[in-house]
DNA sequence: TTGTTATGTGAGTATATTATCACATAGTAA
DNA sequence: TTACTATGTGATAATATACTCACATAACAA
């Protein structure tokens, strides 16, 4: 691949990351994981005001990271695509090898 | 898991995935798979100023993405843990299905 | 029509992130 | 010692992000 063609792409790839690196969106896959659900119950699940988890979604959207479909007076996300959730899996194995290395300093105190 | 680890959770998750949400770490990371590499070597792979560089290599070994040994003059740094390239497939995984999705809408006009 | 509900958005503020420059430091070599 | 090299860091400015409030809009019900 040229290096064009990768900074492209890599601009893409961050965009992506960037639209999960936060707490709370992160606690909307999180939410979403199970299945859809319509921004009142999110913000409600998560904890923060409807306006702001309104944006957090938008964002989300924005990235391809979720899908809406309205339904009367709700809107109901959800995740586009599974695969974004092999995104914990990459996060937990870099957690856990923190957390082994917290339990050896803290049994060499 | 009770709400308040589970919120001290995906605040870890997030910083992790901040590590990694930006064009330059992303083509950073894209470089040190094949290998450690002293900055010097990353800053002219991946076009920028060492100071810059410096810093974000920084924010990866805070984060745990990256660890880094000192030989001689030069701090050589590596992925601390593999699984960070997992997320590259998840990441994937979403911009393919934006691709194809481009793509009907191109056949479509 | 009027009223109600769910959602989105503009404006403003606060905070965080990024890049650059100049300089400091640490290791090496002569 | 002096000079050189690789790296890190303080200060600054530019930009981006997050949150809150008030209001706008759209769908529905009466």
């Amino acid at each position: 691949m040229s290096d064009k063609k990768k900074l492209l792409l890599f601009q893409k790839q961050a965009e992506v990351a960037k639209a999960i690196a936060h707490p709370l969106r992160i606690a909307i896959i999180d939410f979403l994981k199970d299945g859809e659900q319509c921004v009142c119950d999110i913000a409600e699940q998560i904890g923060s005001e409807r306006s702001n988890v309104s944006r957090h979604l938008s964002v989300m959207v924005n990235a391809g990271v979720l899908i809406y479909r309205k339904k009367g007076l709700k809107v109901i996300y959800r995740l586009k695509c599974v695969c974004i959730l092999d995104f914990f899996s990459c996060v937990t194995g870099v957690l856990k090898q923190q957390a082994k290395e917290n339990e050896k300093l803290l049994k060499a105190i």
